[in-house]
DNA sequence: TCACTATGCTCG
DNA sequence: GTACGAGCATAGTGAA
């Protein structure tokens, strides 16, 4: 067991911190409806909370300053004579903060004569004499003095940092033991502490560092060789050592506490919710409400006390399983959430792990989780292979929602934070019963059993086995782009006159448009003249810098974002980038990948392709590529039945030469390369939803011509007409839009008044059926890939999923093989009215592979 | 100092 | 005000 931890508030930082971030912002500050300013409570509130949320400390005091004159002010009157005395607003509120801690019952400690440094400074001593591990929680960096070897600090002002003493070397640059020394020479504007004149950080760093003390830099200052420091050492030394008396935190002030009374309780909360509703904490009172549910959460920790759980499970019953092991190398941190019983869970810690082995592993055991993806990492991690899991709450969760945001357990079970692994299992077992019942209830079973679960340890593997990248490649190239860079920098600063960011548009704008004079062609959304790309196209042939600009956002845009960044991310122990694929990420069902985001890696241009062939197979092997030509497409002949589509794709004829041929009304074979990129872009609108204004814009032709354009293509292409007014019609009735396979996305704004919120949920009425069942096709696809994969007559691995397209790494002689079996299996993951079709090839990188 | 928003750009 | 779905880098700004 750790030893039990004692957190120290240096409570008045926080309050001035929270009250002076107000005063400094416009906004008004909170206040009663009878004028009581209250926000320095409010936000002391909230901190405190999130403190004992995020770290459940077992010993909690908040130590305030003692109210009458300091020690320190009666050696120095002007020691923190630059702090301005406390605003009347502020001390309005210690009262309500003092009863705020009492309801909390969070022991205030004080000493007369003592600052809260020095009462922290001796309570911490105290503590880590007896075996307590203390944990300062404050933002001051004088406190560092005192982090040790059972002391710590917490800053959680900065995005809660630990300080242990490695940490405060790395910050300051000087041990803790030297803190004092190193502020008594730097000196310190905030506490008003002199210090020495003409030293600074650096030198007062390097003096103390080379001498130990500022006892030692004074005794021996005519070893120095700067001479500025030489100088204000030998001319300052009474006023160098008193700022070290001051700037040293006492530490044997005499106060009384005790163990008992420092021992962290539940709140008062009839107090609690009195004082919420005299200061008018609307939020905070609504948070009070329901009190939370009695659980009976046992913690089991002894392996009698686990065997005696395990044997009271019913043979069949569903077992929620939520691991906590927190990343980094002490494994044993952690424990796992066990519960079988609704309000009922267990904890237990990985030194047990062994005794629940048996349970995870054994594939006849029904489980659910949260995340299974993420679950069936962290127990292989810990050296568990699980099976059984028939339920990821977070799966099922969002096939009931859509909703990216939604999935959380904390979302889904309606609750707050919930930490503890033995709550958060019981809140899955709960879960798992309700969106059981749901899915079956709105027929999404197949959706949840056949495609969701079954592919989250197909992504893991994935994820698991990663891809390689040429690090060489990357750095010729980003060497090059650096040049050209440099290059287009200069001119384009030359082009204006003078240096200014080109990376920020709003500089950009006021060159281009104010200085230059170029037309502000682009409608500026808020405020400011747009810079996008398609504006700086249009001026492009008429002003060479807009140009230059482009070329230089490209390269400036590939080189941080791939070429530089991905390098970078290549894992040590496997050489290779290793995804994230997020299951949840997109409302239409389509993953999505981050950290790094390999579905978005260059292909459209000359440079971006550079980049891609720097994505390469295992040495000696191959890339095989496959992916589905025009799938949406096809999908809308399958959904539309439309005549002209369905022919089209059935003849396997190019469908936007087709497209072409129809709209403007010649014989395909004299359609013209204008006419089918024009009729590319129809069709791709199609899919979006097509609007005239949207066409428009995007062919760079006026509306009256694009609305000719869409009449012309849905007198051909009536079906597809149809199709789309009964779709909005349908999904307009019933509040959501599906695929194929019945997964579904609620569009709640058909109806809206707003006739934008509107116009764009009938958008995504038509678009969501067409993205969506593409990737419940190719998730299907993936799972019976995967499946023939892990046969023991194939070595090459599935490693990547771009939407419409798979990336596989094979040997040599296999790579064929594996690109026909994976068209083959894409092809024919289902039937439709037109042929699905796969193009499929092999090579040595990513580009090359097609 | 830090977290957030706006802008812009990458992909399917 | 305007084409669907994502993630990420950089500036710039307002707050804890």
């Amino acid at each position: 067991m750790p030893p039990p931890r004692l957190f120290l508030i240096d409570s008045f930082g926080f309050i001035f911190r929270a009250f002076h971030a107000r005063a400094r912002s416009a906004a008004t500050p909170m206040r009663t409806s009878t004028g009581l300013p209250t926000e320095a409570v409010y936000i002391f509130n909230s901190m405190l909370r999130k403190l004992v949320a995020a770290h459940h400390p077992e010993y909690l005091a908040a130590v305030f300053e003692s109210e009458g004159p300091t020690l320190r002010e009666q050696e120095y009157a002007e020691y923190k004579a630059n702090r301005p005395e406390m605003p009347p607003e502020l001390a309005a509120q210690i009262p309500w903060i003092a009863r705020l801690l009492e309801a909390l019952r969070v022991p205030i400690l004080q000493v007369p004569g003592y600052e809260a440094d020095d009462v922290i400074g001796a309570i911490s001593r105290q503590a880590a004499a007896t075996g307590l591990e203390v944990v300062i929680v404050s933002s001051d960096k004088d406190m560092l003095q005192l982090v040790g070897e059972r002391v710590s600090m917490l800053n959680p002002a900065k995005d809660d940092t630990w300080y242990d003493p490695p940490k405060v070397a790395e910050f300051l640059g000087v041990p803790p033991a030297q803190v004092a020394d190193l502020l008594a020479l730097k000196g310190d504007a905030v506490d008003n502490i002199p210090g020495a004149p003409g030293i600074g950080d650096k030198g007062a760093r390097e003096l103390v560092l080379r001498f130990g003390s500022v006892e030692a830099a004074l005794d021996r200052a005519a070893e120095v060789e700067k001479r500025a420091y030489r100088e204000s050492l030998e001319n300052n030394r009474d006023r160098i050592l008193l700022s070290k008396r001051l700037a040293t935190i006492e530490t044997a002030a005499p106060v009384e506490w005790s163990l008992e009374a420092v021992a962290v309780r539940e709140p008062d909360r009839a107090a609690l919710t009195g004082i919420y509703r005299e200061l008018e904490f609307s939020s905070l009172l609504r948070d009070m409400e329901p009190a939370p549910a009695e659980h009976s959460y046992r913690a089991l920790t002894g392996t009698a006390e686990v065997k005696e759980w395990l044997a009271a499970l019913p043979p069949a019953a569903l077992v929620a399983v939520c691991v906590e092991a927190p990343a980094g190398e002490l494994v044993l941190a952690g424990a796992v959430g066990l519960s079988a019983r609704p309000g009922e869970g267990c904890a237990v810690p990985l030194e047990r792990l062994e005794s629940v082995r048996r349970l995870l592993e054994d594939p006849g055991r029904p489980k659910a989780a949260h995340d299974l993806k993420a679950t069936l990492a962290e127990l292989e991690r810990l050296g568990v292979a699980a099976r059984g899991f028939t339920d990821d709450v977070m799966l099922g969760g969002f096939l009931l929602s859509a909703d990216p945001g939604g999935c959380t357990l904390e979302a889904l079970a309606g609750r707050p934070a919930i930490r503890e692994p033995e709550a958060r299992a019981a809140a899955v077992f709960e879960l798992a019963g309700r969106i059981g019942a749901e899915i079956e209830r709105r027929n999404l079973d197949d959706l949840y059993r056949l495609v969701e679960l079954p592919l989250a340890p197909v992504l893991g593997r994935m994820e698991r086995t990663g891809i390689r990248i040429d690090p060489q490649a990357m750095a010729r190239l980003s060497a090059r782009m650096d040049i050209e860079i440099q290059r287009l920098t200069a001119q384009i600063h030359a082009l204006a006159g003078h240096a200014f960011n080109i990376n920020s548009p709003q500089q950009l704008g006021k060159v281009l448009f104010e200085e230059l004079g170029l037309p502000a062609g682009g409608r500026g959304k808020g405020k400011a003249p747009s810079t996008a790309a398609d504006v700086l196209e249009a001026l492009a042939p008429e002003y060479p810098i807009a140009g230059q600009v482009l070329e230089y956002r490209q390269l400036a845009k590939l080189k941080g974002t791939y070429v530089d960044a991905l390098p970078a991310l290549i894992h040590p122990a496997t050489g290779r980038l290793h995804t994230t694929f997020n299951q949840t990420g997109a409302a239409t069902g389509r993953l999505s990948s981050s950290n790094p985001n390999l579905q978005n890696i260059p292909v459209r241009t000359e440079l971006g392709r550079e980049i891609r062939a720097a994505f390469v197979p295992r040495e000696g092997w191959q890339l095989v590529v496959a992916d589905y030509s025009q799938i949406e497409l096809r999908l809308l002949a399958h959904f539309s039945g439309d005549r002209v589509l369905v022919e089209a794709f059935r003849n396997g004829e190019d469908i936007h030469t087709r497209t072409a041929a129809e709209v403007f009304g010649v014989p395909p074979l004299m359609v013209t390369p204008d006419q089918r990129r024009n009729a590319k872009t129809v069709n791709f609108g199609i899919v979006y939803g097509q609007t005239p204004f949207g066409l428009a814009a995007q062919l760079g032709i006026d509306r009256r011509e694009a609305e000719l354009y869409i009449e012309s293509y849905f007198q051909r292409y009536s079906g597809v007409k149809k199709w789309i007014d009964r779709t909005i019609a349908e999904v307009r009735k019933s509040g959501v839009a599906r695929t194929l396979f019945g997964r579904e996305r609620p569009i709640p704004d058909m109806d809206n008044r707003n006739p934008s919120a509107r116009g764009f949920a009938e958008r995504t009425a038509v678009n969501s059926p067409l993205q969506g069942t593409a990737a419940d096709l190719i998730k299907l696809a993936m799972i019976r890939i995967d499946a023939e994969l892990a046969k023991p007559r194939w070595q090459g691995r599935m490693l990547l999923q771009v939407h419409d397209e798979l990336v596989f790494e094979a040997p040599p002689e296999e790579a064929p093989a594996l690109a026909r079996f994976a068209k083959e299996s894409m092809e024919s993951v289902q039937r439709l009215e037109v042929p699905l079709v796969v193009d499929a090839g092999l090579g040595a990188n990513w580009r090359d592979a097609k």
